[in-house]
Formats: C-alpha cells, structure tokens, sequence
DNA sequence: CATTATAACTGAGTCAAACTCATTTTAATC
DNA sequence: GATTAAAATGAGTTTGACTCAGTTATAATG
C-alpha cells in the first residue's frame, strides 16, 4: 500500500467513506428531515455539489448509511451464530446481538423502520432485500432447530420471526425511553428466551424444570467467562 | 340542532375536523414527507394560512392526526375487553382489533412509528401519554389474569407487552408487504395467542416453584454487579 | 516537459414548499 | 346600521434540497 501516492480510486472510495460517516453521524444527531445536507457535506470536508456526485439525494445518502448498517449487523449475528452450536444458545446469542446493537444504533433503526413507508416502490426493494439477508441467518437456526426436532413445526416460521424481531425492537424502544440500557438488558433478553423456549420447545419430557435451570447454568457461564477475561 | 344556523363554535369545529379529515387522507397518501400542506387545505377547502391558526405546523397536523387514531383506537379495545370475560378470550379479542386496526391504518401507525424519533422532548410527551392510556387496557387484562393465578407472574408486565404488540406489529407490516392481509389474519392470531398461552399460562395442575431459583438467580446477579463494579 | 483529455469538484443560483403577516371578510353586539 | 373582535386570506418571506456552468486536479500522450 503506497500510502503517499493514493490512486484516484482510492481518493474516490476514500470520499465515500468519509460522507456516509459524515451522513451517519447527522442523521443519527437530527433524525432525517433534521439533518442537513449542506451540513453533511462541511462535516465530510466536501463541497455541496460533490455530495451529489456520489448519491442521487438525501434519500439515496440515508439508503447507503442504512445499507452499511445492516451489513455489519448481518456479519456479527452470522458469526455469533456459528460460535454457538445448541439451538437456544443461538436464538439467546441472536437475541442478545440484536437488542444491543438496536441500543447502539438505535437512531439509526428508527429511521429504517421509519423508511418502510412512503417511499416508491422500486426504492423499497433495496430495504427488503438488506433486511432479506439480515433475517436469513435467524431463519438458519430456526430451521436447524426444527429439524432437530428440537422444536415445534405447527408455527410458521415467518410468524416466530415477527413474534422474536417485534419483541425486541419494542423492547428496545422501551429501555431507551427509560434511559436504562445496558443494565436490564440480560434481564429482557433471559424473559424473551424463555417466553420463546416455553412457546417452541418441543417437551420431551418434563417441561419448565429444565429450562430454567438451563438458563440460570447459563447466565453462570457468562460470569464465568467475565471472571476469566477480567 | 339547529343546522341552517351554525353557531361560531360549531362552525370552527366543523373546519378543524374537515383539516383533520383531509390530513389525515394525505397523509396516508403520501407520507410525511410527501403530504404537501397546500394541498391539505385545498382538500379541507380553506387557505394555506387559515391552517396555521389551528395547528402550529406539519407535525402538530401530523400528532392530532395521530391523536384522533389512538383515541378511537383506545375506546375500541376498552369496549371489546368488557365484552370478554376470559383472559386468553380477551388477549385474543385484543390481538385481533389490534392487527385489524394496524392493517386498516397501516400508512399512519408507520408515521407513528417513524415519529417517536427525532422529535424534541417536549414533542414526545403527547406521543407517550396517548400510548400509556392506549396500553392501559391490555395491562388490565394481564393484570386480572394474573391476579386470577392464571397467568404466570415472573415475567415483567412491559415485556410481555413489547412482546405481544412487537409481534403484531412486525406480523401486520408482514401481510401488508405481502398484500395477503385479510386472509391470514386469523390464522396470525391464532398462532400468537397460541405462543402467548404457552409462554405465559400456569399449568393449573402444579403450581411451580419458581422462589427457589428465582433467590438462586437474584443472588447471581448480585454476584455479577459486584464483580462488574469492584 | 508541454499539451490535451477527462474525471472530479465547486458554490452561486434555482426552485419548491413550509411558514408569516398585513389586509380583508365575517358575524356577534349594541 | 355602526362597531368591534374573531376568523380567514393569499401574496410574500425563508429555508433548504438540488442543479449546472465553470474551474481545478489527474492521467494520457506526443
């Protein structure tokens, strides 16, 4: 990497770079119709004009900011998943993943979901399919787990997918209302994994006994872990 | 009633309704973004200006819009609740008026949803008192459910909310993408009601220890925030 | 190195749409 | 009918997204 004589394609995608921060950083202070443009464009050291250059308009820069997003978001709940082999310790996994990063990012979600509406159709079609891929990786396990056997196939896949995403993301809302994040989050992610264990676990034998002693082992597990990373 | 004569007050609430009225279609038309006020007081057969003089600006317009849904919203859910005695017959009365109404109004709960953000405190408030007396009514049921020893009682009321609205929600926005929305919908009721149930209904025979594990799991997060903190 | 060609950039100017306010219209009261 | 205050108007202002004719940087060529 001849880092004195940068390329032009690389001054090029260097730019990008530097107005999609620019854009995310505004959007997430400001919300779209707050954030400016011409703002934008002084934060990422570029003239208004140039801006238009590289997306179509506002529209276009909140797509690509979101685009990103739902990448990364992709990436780590792929990865996270093959970390974990029994079914649960993924959904608890994906479960967890999903509610922190909501936290995290979660201006940026309320303009995703925010962005579902009112737009052309052709424009909506790059949302689905981001949001597509993102879901894949819950459907993966899901489907994994069914055949196991290890859960129930009455439900539509579709329906328990609503029922976990819905859940969290109105959890989210709700801690973020509260200004209390990070302290209840495994608290509402233990709640959500076992309302979701009660409503799809296929008894084998004795129903609730297990769970609960499976999930306490496993919050155990994580402090242990703590104890040895610290 | 005397019609032919309208009364000065009379006559200012019949123009605020007709702005309400041709908001609240424009607004589902277009969106926020798209609806044009112009147009909105076309529709409501009054000057641009006159607009101004009963609503601050576009987004008042927008959150009385969004007050008229959730006040009929709020009485519907209340009457049908009283037509119920059961608790899971009334969780489903709820679950079904709930998707029903999503699905009828589907453009405005998407900019009510889209609203929460980005909005100055002071904004909010009117949003998040409107969504309390909304709410208000399925926390009753939980409540007397539980209350009733029906329904278990270790799970937090606002979770099982956020799980129970997230889910119809996500289901709605789901059937409306796939415009197959009316002929499901029982189907999608009767499967959340079905995961509710499971999740959240005290078998009746044996009634669970849960006081043992849940001091064991007290004292490990006490545990936890002390290795957290020191 | 000089010349040319092309890609990248700029910001003053355009335009659409939310919002304002000086003026006019309406209707209640004497 | 005169008086007065509330209600309504729409031309004008402002704001901010977007455009485009002109400029500068970079690469290609002789």
């Amino acid at each position: 990497m001849n880092r004195a004589i940068p390329t032009r394609r690389e001054k090029v995608e260097a730019r990008e770079s530097a107005i999609l921060e620019a854009a995310h950083r505004e959007f997430s202070e400001h919300g779209f119709e707050g954030a400016k443009v011409a703002q934008i464009a002084q934060r990422a050291g570029v003239a208004e004009g140039t801006l238009y250059l590289y997306f179509k308009n506002k529209q276009a820069l909140l797509q690509a900011v979101i685009a990103r997003f739902y990448e990364t978001l992709t990436a780590g709940a792929a990865a996270g998943v093959a970390d974990h082999g029994e079914t649960f310790d993924r959904l608890e996994f994906l479960a967890r993943y999903h509610l922190a990063e909501c936290l995290a990012e979660w201006r940026i979600l309320e303009l995703l979901i925010g962005s579902y509406r009112s737009l052309p159709d052709y424009e909506d079609r790059g949302y689905r399919a981001l949001n597509r891929t993102y879901v894949a990786v819950f459907d993966g396990v899901l489907r994994e787990g069914i055949a196991r056997g290890e859960l129930r196939e009455d439900v539509p896949l579709w329906q328990v997918r609503d029922l976990f995403y819905g859940m969290l993301e109105y959890s989210a809302r709700t801690l973020m209302l509260r200004d209390q994040a990070q302290e209840d989050l495994d608290d509402v992610v233990a709640h959500a994994i076992g309302l979701l264990r009660r409503g799809m676990e296929r008894s084998p034998g004795r129903p609730d006994r297990p769970s609960d002693l499976e999930r306490i082992t496993q919050r155990l597990e994580r402090v242990a872990e703590k104890l040895d990373s610290g």
